[in-house]
This record gives C-alpha cells, sequence and structure tokens, in this order.
DNA sequence: CGTGAGATTGATTGGGATCAAGGATAGTGG
DNA sequence: CCACTATCCTTGATCCCAATCAATCTCACG
C-alpha cells in the first residue's frame, strides 16, 4: 500500500473526477470534494474489451468498480456448464458485492466497458465512516433485488415468446429517451440473450425473426435494433 | 393501538422484546434497551393464519414486519394470473422493503406466522438515526439478492427434477441442526411449490413421486418430508 | 478472397403442460 | 362413529413448445 499525502488545505476535486462522467451519480454523488479527493487516490480508470472477465466465481474480491461506460454482465455457472446471467449493470452501477469477501456470481465486459476500480478496502473505509454512502449502495442493492424479482417471473411464468419481447423491452426502457420510434444496440449476443433468459440461441433467433415478421421490431446487423411502437412491444411481454 | 406506560428512568427492555424470540436477532439486535423501548411503543405482536395477505403489489405499505415465526411467501402475479413465488422469508427476516412507498410484491403467509407489525415511520426514523440498523437491513437484501439470483439458475437452467429437488434442498438447509436425517414439514402446498418452481401442480408431484421411489427422499402425510442423506439429495440439484 | 464466428432456418425429438380421472385427508354434521 | 364433502394430491394419457440436431447464411477481418 502506498503513502498516501493528503493536502488538506485545499479541498479541489480530482482532475480525474472532475472530467467524470459518473461524477454526480451513483456512489460518487455522495461524497464530498475531499472524500472525493482522498478516494481518488486509490482509483484508476481501466478499459476493457467485450469478452473480458472481471470477477470469477468464488475467487475473492479485492477491488470494487463503478460503471462508467458500457454494460456488464453477470452470471452463474453449473458444474456442467449450463449458464445463467442473473443481471446487467449499467452505468452507474457499482461492480462488486460489498462485504463479500469472494464474489458469488462471474462478471464480464458484455460490451466495451469503462470501469473505475476503487479498491475494496478503502471503499469500505469510507462506507464506514460514510453513512451516506451506505445508503447509496442500499438503495442500488435494493433495485437489483427487484430487477431480480421481476426477472424471476419472466425466467418462471412466461413463453419463449414473450421472453424475448420482455428481453428487449428491457434494453429499450435502459435506453429510452422518451421518443416513440426506439432505437439501440444490443449489449448481448444471442448465446448471452439465451443464457438471460433461459432459452437455446436457436429459439432467441426465431423470436427474433418473428418479432421481424410481425413488424414489432426492426434488426440490421443483428445488434441494431430498431422498435416503432414501443407499446406494442410491451404487449407481448405478457 | 394500546397505550403503553414507559418508565423513563430505567432503560430497561420492554416486556414484550424481553420475551421475544429475535430480540437478539435481525433488526432487533442492532438496538440498544432505550430505542428498543421507544420503538416498542409502536409495535405489536400479531398472529396470521396460513394463507393470510399481508401485502398487496402495488398497494401503499404501511407498516414494516418482522417475521417471528412462521413462513412468509412473496410472490408476483401477471396479468393473466400467472403466479411467481419470487421469495420466502423466514425468522428474523424483515418484511417490507425499505424505503419503498408500495409493495412490489404480495405477501402471503405460508404457513401459520407470528409477526411483530412496525410502522413504517418509526422504522425509518430509527434508521436515519442508526446507521448500524441500516447495516443490518443491508445485510439481509444483500442475502435475498444472492438468493433471488442462486434462484434464477435454478429458474432458467435447470430440469423440473432438478428444480424439486433444489427446492426440498433449501427448505431442508433451513432446517437442518446438522444431524444425518433430516425431517421437516414443507412450508408449501404443492401449488406454491409449483408456482416458486415455475411448474404445475402435476409435475411436482411426479418428480416427488419419483424421489421417493428412488429413496432420496420418505413422505408422510403430503406435508411431511424426511431425507434420510442430505448428500444424495444434493448430487440431485444439478 | 478465404476463413471463422455468430446468426438464421429447417427437421425432429422430448420434457413438461394440459386434460382427465381417481385417491387421501381433514373437517362437518347426523 | 360414520357418511358426506371439499380440498389437496397423485397418477395416467395426450399434446405442444422449446430443445436438439443439422445445414446454411451473413459478415467482419486477415
Amino acid at each position: 500500500m502506498q503513502s498516501v499525502r493528503n493536502d488538506i488545505h485545499t479541498s479541489s476535486i480530482p482532475a480525474l473526477c472532475q472530467s467524470c462522467e459518473s461524477r454526480h451519480q451513483g456512489i460518487c454523488a455522495a461524497l464530498n470534494a475531499q472524500q472525493l479527493s482522498a478516494l481518488s487516490k486509490h482509483t484508476r480508470r481501466v478499459h476493457h474489451h467485450a469478452g473480458d472477465q472481471l470477477l470469477a466465481d468464488a475467487e475473492p474480491i479485492t477491488s470494487y468498480g463503478n460503471v462508467l461506460h458500457g454494460v456488464v454482465k453477470l452470471s452463474k455457472i453449473l458444474e456442467d456448464g449450463r449458464q445463467q446471467v442473473v443481471g446487467l449493470q449499467f452505468a452507474p452501477d457499482l461492480l462488486g458485492r460489498l462485504f463479500a469477501n469472494e464474489s458469488r456470481v462471474t462478471a464480464e465486459a458484455a460490451s466495451d466497458v469503462d470501469i473505475c476500480m476503487i479498491p475494496k478496502l478503502a471503499l469500505e473505509a469510507l462506507v464506514r465512516q460514510n453513512p451516506e454512502l451506505e445508503h447509496r449502495v442500499m438503495l442500488q442493492t435494493l433495485r437489483e433485488l427487484d430487477e431480480a424479482r421481476d426477472w424471476m417471473v419472466t425466467l418462471g411464468r412466461k413463453t419463449a415468446a414473450e421472453k424475448v419481447a420482455s428481453f428487449l423491452y428491457l434494453i429499450a426502457s435502459h435506453i429510452d429517451p422518451g421518443g416513440e420510434v426506439t432505437t439501440f444496440d444490443l449489449p448481448l449476443s444471442r448465446a448471452d440473450i439465451g443464457d438471460f433468459l433461459g432459452l437455446t440461441i436457436e429459439t432467441v433467433s426465431r423470436q427474433m425473426s418473428k418479432l421481424k415478421a410481425d413488424n414489432v421490431i426492426e434488426i440490421e446487423n443483428y445488434r441494431h435494433v430498431l422498435v416503432p411502437d414501443l407499446a406494442r412491444l410491451r404487449v407481448r411481454c405478457g
């Protein structure tokens, strides 16, 4: 661990944070200039390419990560290789389970991502002295729990067609600027979508083709989707 | 609501709490005698019979509840009636999503339950002035999130046989005193188990019969189950 | 252009849903 | 104590949706 000189005469915001798109979002919004300054001495911004593994299941966690850009995929794998995606994280979500010594999921960059790495002990110390920060993380955790439970309904009780519509609606909602027509890039491959929905690649592909044939969506380049009318997609979600 | 005289000269623990089996568990463990005393003015212990509804989806929350005894079932229902159980709560879990104004799930007593009702505002005030309390709730929420994600794997990727084995293993683990042979009462009907596993009643029944035929479990009275060897059940979980 | 990864489409199979009938158990009232 | 009933559960027969197996297509990239 490096020695840290803390300049108590200025509480200016660190350059790294000043230009950071998450400065006023997520956990950083709960920090004052001085805390931000102290924390930023330990953080570093890293870039990962799609497919890179960020956390391995059952491996020790040494850092938390603040997702700045891109999408991170959380998944669990059974011994025989069956995989289930259990969550997606978008900016400015915090990556890594607070207070846990080892990860309970595998985290992979679903797209190219930028992440602000925060050493485990640095963040936990800050949490202890700043209840507002824990409160922020608490709110994110509650939201993730809500999302997980919503998804359990999709996994347990919806048909393949409803599952695929629900996934597209989920992504569209995350992107949606509110306009009538919505376009977006899928952050996941067909294989990952299948692992998210508990379906095979083939079934995902067939249902997407069906939605296209029914003019609910348009597809260009596999990854780019256009939804002319979100409400018409919505009613397919079951 | 009954009037309660509080002896301000002592910070003795309220009688109601003194005999409470959750006094040193769950959120109450984070409270000192004085806080407990203040809180207990607003709480009351209630009993509900199996099947009683405790919270309705999309209805305002006016009270949190500390589960003291029994099992509470959290579920979500699609418009057309399809139902998915999204969580089970055992003592000493806190019932009701902190900071939310309305429930996002339906909560029902799965068995007969005893619950200590805590008015929403009373608990939230206490949370604000007691970070340790929020920390406790945070830990429960993180655990629920872990459980939800584990269950997503079961829902999305396991076969009917593995799902039923996983459910029995889940219940057995919650009861397990550590002995070799485990016996317990199922807290859910076949219909509820189906709604938990994303299966029909018939499939649940068939898989239970199969486990019985394979001598993995013994069944008496529909509800009472005996597991001679937990490890043999475990390997059926996929 | 050739290659390979990812996606689509088609044919067939199978696991779990659905439809249907009957058995076990607890509660009720005679 | 014994029908009577309602509820819950089990078991069987059949059907259908999604998995599997297999072939082809698309496109990015060397």
